[in-house]
DNA sequence: AATCCTCGCAACCGCACAGAA
DNA sequence: TTTCTGTGCGGTTGCGAGGAT
């Protein structure tokens, strides 16, 4: 490498462009064509380094662009992109005609960021947030799971779905959590991969009796809800297929994005694999694979599991914070 | 009316990668 | 193989507009 940034040029001019920059721009464009961008601003006449050309050009004045306020169909479509390929503007913006990747990158710091927090979603991981201070809040977030809560309008509903693939894991969580809780006690002979139906079966929590016990589990949920909770861990149950309204719905590929919040429809849970989504910052390795690649391998992954659906959770009122099965007054009593 | 604060957007910066020499 | 060049990308910054005090 070694090679001096173009920019670093004395006397080249930065900041905001003119109107007559922007002219002496389009009409060379159009002429010549960009060519080398180096070369560019010498031969039209401008006193700006080919960066700031390029930048320009591509983020403003290209004729293709498509300028005003985001439809709810886009708003839908970048965060449903986002959730699978994460901050990969450039790719996010190949599937939204007229949009820019820092057009993109602006909207979704400006205003999806915020809304998705705003539904208690984390944006990076897509995932409900699951720190303590929300599972302290935990029988307000799991009434969530109750359909009779949702949404009506559209864009909501593409929230929605969002909340719907959150409060998911947000169950996956609990589990672990029970399960450390369970297995922490000294007194217990709970195995590692403790069954879901003797977990039914013993509802009280009666083994957890002193404060280090509680501790113990409490660091122990803390690392888990740190990001070393994978989804793949050993606790969680093999490849589930959830009922859930409002799923999460993959998108046709060369199509407008159909976000309909109104059908029954089958999430698949995919507990082998690192994560719900695919490309949160910590997890996104493979940014070489082609976009179409990846987001078809998304949407084959979805439609082509097969499903084992997991019945002691059928049998969970998980939006009844009396549920009598697990006595969920009595797990909170322990979670700060 | 003046000042402060927040927000949104355009532009910049540094780095990485691919291809050419 | 190494070095250089051109380009693209993602994160960050700076500034103007508008609202709040």
């Amino acid at each position: 490498m070694g090679r001096s940034p173009c920019c670093d040029e004395v006397g080249v001019k930065k900041g905001p462009w003119t109107p007559e920059e922007d002219e002496k721009l389009i009409e060379y464009i159009k002429k010549h064509g960009h060519g080398s961008w180096r070369h560019l601003p010498r031969n039209a006449g401008l006193n700006r380094c080919g960066k700031s050309c390029r930048l320009r050009w591509t983020n403003y004045l290209r004729p293709d662009i498509k300028r005003g306020k985001f439809s709810e169909e886009e708003e839908g479509l970048i965060i449903h992109l986002h959730s699978m390929l994460g901050n990969k503007w450039s790719l996010i913006s190949t599937k939204l005609p007229g949009r820019t990747d820092n057009e993109i990158k602006n909207h979704w710091n400006t205003h999806l960021k915020k809304k998705l927090l705003l539904m208690g979603i984390d944006p990076v991981t897509h995932r409900r947030r699951a720190d303590l201070e929300l599972l302290a809040n935990l029988p307000n977030l799991l009434s969530c799971c109750n359909s009779s809560t949702r949404m009506a309008n559209s864009w909501d509903s593409t929230l929605q779905l969002q909340a719907d693939a959150a409060n998911l894991v947000q169950v996956q969580i609990l589990q672990g959590l029970l399960q450390v809780l369970i297995s922490s006690s000294p007194n217990s002979n709970a195995s590692p991969n403790l069954n879901m139906n003797n977990l039914l079966a013993g509802s009280s929590l009666a083994p957890l009796r002193n404060i280090a016990d509680i501790l113990q589990a409490n660091r122990q949920l803390e690392a888990l809800l740190n990001g070393s909770f994978g989804l793949a861990h050993g606790s969680i149950p093999s490849a589930s297929t959830i009922q859930m309204p409002n799923s999460y719905q993959a998108l046709p590929l060369q199509n407008q994005p159909k976000m309909n919040g109104n059908e029954n429809q089958q999430l698949l849970f995919h507990s082998n694999t690192p994560s719900l989504v695919s490309a949160s910052p910590e997890n996104t390795t493979s940014v070489s694979l082609k976009q179409e690649q990846i987001i078809s391998n998304e949407i084959s992954a979805a439609n082509s599991e097969s499903s084992t659906p997991i019945d002691p959770w059928d049998a969970l009122n998980l939006s009844d914070p009396n549920g009598a099965d697990l006595g969920w007054k009595e797990i909170l009593e322990y979670v700060p």
